[in-house]
DNA sequence: GCGGATACTGTTAGCGCCTATCATTTGTTA
DNA sequence: TAACAAATGATAGGCGCTAACAGTATCCGC
């Protein structure tokens, strides 16, 4: 029902199926759990391990790397899927706005409180903020190749690529801004204005 | 004269400061040199101290991390400077764009080669690119608030924030293009067009 | 110069992330 | 139930990085 790779409930399978991703929840909790309680750096892999009734190298095994248990999800064919299903008449930047905004909607409604705690977590620790760059960063090439393959530009892809980029960009402000105001205010709400900034006060200085 | 720390001549200090200095550009020198012969990450920092003569130790006492043999430089406040002494009258587009292309001018002439094998590594290495975002973080942050110390906004700074990205997604995504290149394009030209693209793709589309 | 305060260096030991190898257990299938 | 495949665990080790202590080189007042 929540937690960061929901968006789809697995009907039962084999018994094996069942047990590996019922372990695999009880790491992914219990990483949570930890991290939240003593923060990231202070809680080993061994602790989560042992809170999970595991041992440590098992964690390795569902998880490449301690940051993955926080940082998978899969967001981003989401997104994807609603930019290239987009009329083709909107101009490059309101296809990937409109295409966000219809894709956070969902999951925010689903798992806004979740989705908050655990941003928080990531832009307050540095290895976890590296790797959401690292994931934004294969965002834009997603978006700029889901926008570059029917536009008519000639510059080898740049100005996809940097529209890409920029959009991004103004998603991750606003994520900032709104974990930084303690999600007082609503995310959506946030991205909308950080879009507002790319059309107008960008546009505004032509020359 | 040359290395990514350079811009300012070190004159003649005591002995001790001399053998500091030195002792740091022979680490950085030699860890350059086998991050491009073998590789980065197949690199030690064991080989690396070996190579420079020194015990493993001494390359913590002079880089904190691995990473900043190669990461640290001080271009941020060349810039943020040339953005504080810009004509006030100016949009805030064009007042960043104008200071990086000054600032990057400087550099570009004087380490085109160095900088460009430089930002090839780190491009192509997850963990030095991490650290480069982790900078250029810290770099949204000093041009917003270059920024929005004399704006009219009163969106609790979200509005120059999002410039301050958006320019920086900009300069990271010329950057790129310049190094997929091999160096073949000009990259103070590269970044003029990305700052094109920000100006007009973007603008074009208000509503 | 000389002696003491100061700073730099090396050694050892250790933690934590992560990998490879191999034996063991557990679930699946005929 | 027997043969097969998959998941798990134990051991050992490399690498980045830190802490604590001891040794050595530079600096500074005499």
């Amino acid at each position: 029902m929540a937690g960061p790779t929901a968006l789809k409930s697995s009907p039962a399978a084999s018994l094996r199926e069942r047990k590996k991703s019922q372990t695999r929840q009880a790491i992914q909790r219990e990483a949570l759990r930890l991290f939240l309680e003593k923060g990231y750096e202070a809680t080993s892999v061994g602790e989560i391990a042992a809170a999970a009734g595991v041992s440590p190298m098992t964690f390795f095994r569902y998880f490449p790397t301690k940051e993955d248990v926080v940082i998978s999800d899969d967001y981003d064919p989401l997104v994807v899927e609603m930019i290239a299903t987009r009329p083709a008449g909107e101009p490059a930047l309101t296809r990937v706005r409109r295409a966000v905004a219809d894709g956070l909607a969902r999951i925010y409604a689903a798992d806004r409180e979740a989705l908050l705690v655990r941003m928080r977590l990531i832009l307050s620790t540095p290895a976890l903020r590296a790797r959401l760059w690292e994931q934004q960063s294969a965002g834009v090439k997603l978006i700029a190749s889901a926008l570059g393959s029917r536009a008519g530009w000639e510059d080898g892809g740049l100005a996809s690529r940097v529209t890409a980029a920029a959009c991004i960009a103004a998603i991750t402000t606003a994520t900032e801004a709104w974990v930084e105001g303690g999600g007082r205010e609503e995310l959506p709400q946030l991205v909308e204005q950080a879009f507002d900034v790319l059309c107008r006060e960008l546009g505004a200085s032509n020359g």
